[in-house]
DNA sequence: CGATGACATGACACCGATGTCATACTTAGA
DNA sequence: TCTAAGTATGACATCGGTGTCATGTCATCG
């Protein structure tokens, strides 16, 4: 590979000077010029990297931590698609300032993350950021030197900046508005509550609840997760049997994510129940491959991978420029709620305070 | 940041000394190694790949461009786990050889792509690896040095090294299978024929039929894909609507993939049909979000995309370590057929070519 | 007309590792 | 006892760029 020494022996001019035409930081003349860059294209010549670095002690490169490209079979979430819309978003802001991304991924097994970070101080990274398949509490390495870090769909208990999808809000948002749509009978069959995701959506459906005055019913809430395994069809099965049959039984159904929903779909069905006509389902994430595959489409909220991967990427900038060792702690990110056709206007909806489809 | 010659100094060494302990290319006295590894320890020292990379000239990174981390807004396919598994694939070989990837992807824009490739090569990647969203044919900047480049689910008319999919045996051994299973009327929902996929899955569905001597007839083929837009539905319906109304009607239909597969579902239930047994549905990817979501559970054949990685980081070491210049050209890596509960055997099935459920 | 500064360019050191070669000290074998 | 081989270590050059400083050439201005 050639060097900048054969690019300048070639143009008949010095190393210094080739540098300088690459990097625009001082006057070069028009011929010289025009010489240096007639031989860089004739040899080929791309500038090394490692070179460079070693002299400005920049390497411009961020590393990001997954436990999604690999991830364990039996997956807990849709497995894959979120961290992928986050890295997506932090690419966005990274284009923008020149850093480029490596990406490292644990297999899943968390004692991987230790050798991969030190993989990524050996390149000198200037920030790392951890991306968590699901919303969770990590617990990561200490990075001994100052390297700025970010987790992102995860957070730890030694304050690192987090960011975080704002769970709470979401189902509160999405309740909200079916409440809006004519509906106080509003099921709800959620996730584990040993996940965080599955504990704050209930706080919000609570919430939210509250706020229309509508009673809590137990007996219209249940917990039917078993992360996709082979029961879970079942215990939907038997938890909807037994909701449709209260002499007061729900009129919609929550659902803890849209795989949730999809089954529910499939259910209901067998059941001989019409979507939406008879009941309505409303499921979460925006499993966009679910939800608008789905008939009829799916009414759910957006997980804000992508917002969340801009914002990891911007707090990491920020503190790498310096400009923030800022308020320490996680960062919430809503997103909206997309509403589509499984979910009937029980009367005609006061859309007001609520936005609905898509708003980019 | 710690160098080695602040390691050296505090242990009372030299430099070299220090490296002989990072390395173990020398022998190195036990006092002095205890002295050097402390040091280390206590000033967190972390070697820096630029400055080694320099003197070694190799910088055991492999660059990886894909467009699947950004994808259009409107995908042509599920979205993104398709290269997911793919770089999944990779990571498991380039673990062993001890490289690391640094990935970065075009946004969508196959223009980005030059751009990245330069990046890479000012890295000094010893390898590139090119994943593409779906099955195609592309067209790369050539790339001027001699770094080795391998494409994964694509294919270029340079005779680049790639790795594809047996799209025409997997749906040869899904159609066949069925045919094992009893089924003689066999519809099929294809995908595009513009894309390689369509085209080519279309070949193993007939290539079954012949072997079964079955006649090809054109009343049960019809092209409904539009990319999981909006008119889809409708024209799934209308298609379906037609053939359940012959005189000869088929008691299977093939989708082109899973989510259209997803749809069938929905609108065969909308008019009536019970799923498997009045009327049997089969996919394509194995897609698992819905292949095993869907009640029920879907027949369908695996896109081994974590093979195929698999396959091209191999190849693309043998590129490396000079062992290959190889027969150029594809390599196809066909997958199984994962039987599952959405299609009913007609008569007790002899499953002795085949193999049926997943054998990872 | 000489001083001043802008422009254009090069010499050289340096970033932090490792490869090469030299050196000093042991230890074993003839 | 002397030599050869092995062990342990360091000095120094080198990889390919960039930062610093010096130098030379003009055009401009007072």
């Amino acid at each position: 590979m050639a060097t900048i020494y054969d690019v300048a022996r070639m143009a008949g001019v010095s190393a210094k000077t080739v540098s300088r035409v690459l990097n625009g930081d001082a006057p070069v003349g028009k011929t010289t010029r025009e010489a240096v860059e007639a031989a860089i294209g004739q040899l080929g010549y791309v500038p090394s990297n490692a070179a460079r670095m070693m002299r400005s002690q920049r390497s411009g490169l961020i590393g990001l931590i997954t436990g999604a490209i690999s991830m364990s079979p039996e997956p807990t979430q849709p497995a894959g698609l979120p961290e992928l819309f986050i890295v997506q978003g932090i690419q966005k802001v990274l284009a923008t300032s020149g850093m480029t991304l490596m990406i490292a991924d644990t297999g899943g097994v968390v004692e991987k993350a230790a050798p991969l970070i030190d993989t990524f101080l050996r390149h000198r990274v200037e920030g790392l950021i951890y991306v968590a398949e699901y919303h969770q509490k990590i617990v990561l390495p200490a990075i001994s030197d100052g390297t700025p870090l970010v987790l992102a769909n995860c957070f730890d208990d030694r304050g690192t900046p987090a960011i975080l999808p704002d769970d709470t809000r979401g189902q509160h948002d999405l309740v909200a508005r079916l409440v809006t749509a004519g509906h106080r009978r509003i099921a709800y069959l959620t996730l584990r509550p040993d996940i965080a995701a599955g504990r704050l959506r209930v706080d919000g459906y609570r919430a939210a609840l509250a706020e229309a005055d509508i009673a809590y019913d137990p007996a219209l809430v249940e917990n039917c997760d078993l992360d996709g395994r082979e029961g879970e069809s079942q215990l939907l099965w038997d938890a909807i049997d037994r909701m449709v049959r209260l002499s007061n039984p729900p009129s919609v159904f929550c659902c803890g994510n849209d795989r949730m929903a999809l089954r529910v779909y499939g259910i209901l069905r067998s059941m001989g129940r019409r979507v939406p006509t008879e009941v309505s389902v409303a499921g979460y994430d925006n499993y966009r491959v679910i939800a608008e595959t789905l008939y009829p489409p799916l009414t759910t909220v957006d997980l804000p991978y992508t917002a969340m991967g801009v914002r990891a990427a911007q707090r990491l900038m920020a503190m790498i420029s310096g400009e923030t060792r800022e308020a320490n702690g996680p960062t919430l990110v809503a997103g909206p709620v997309y509403w589509r056709e499984s979910v009937t206007e029980l009367r005609p909806a006061k859309i007001t305070q609520l936005k609905s489809v898509r708003e980019e």
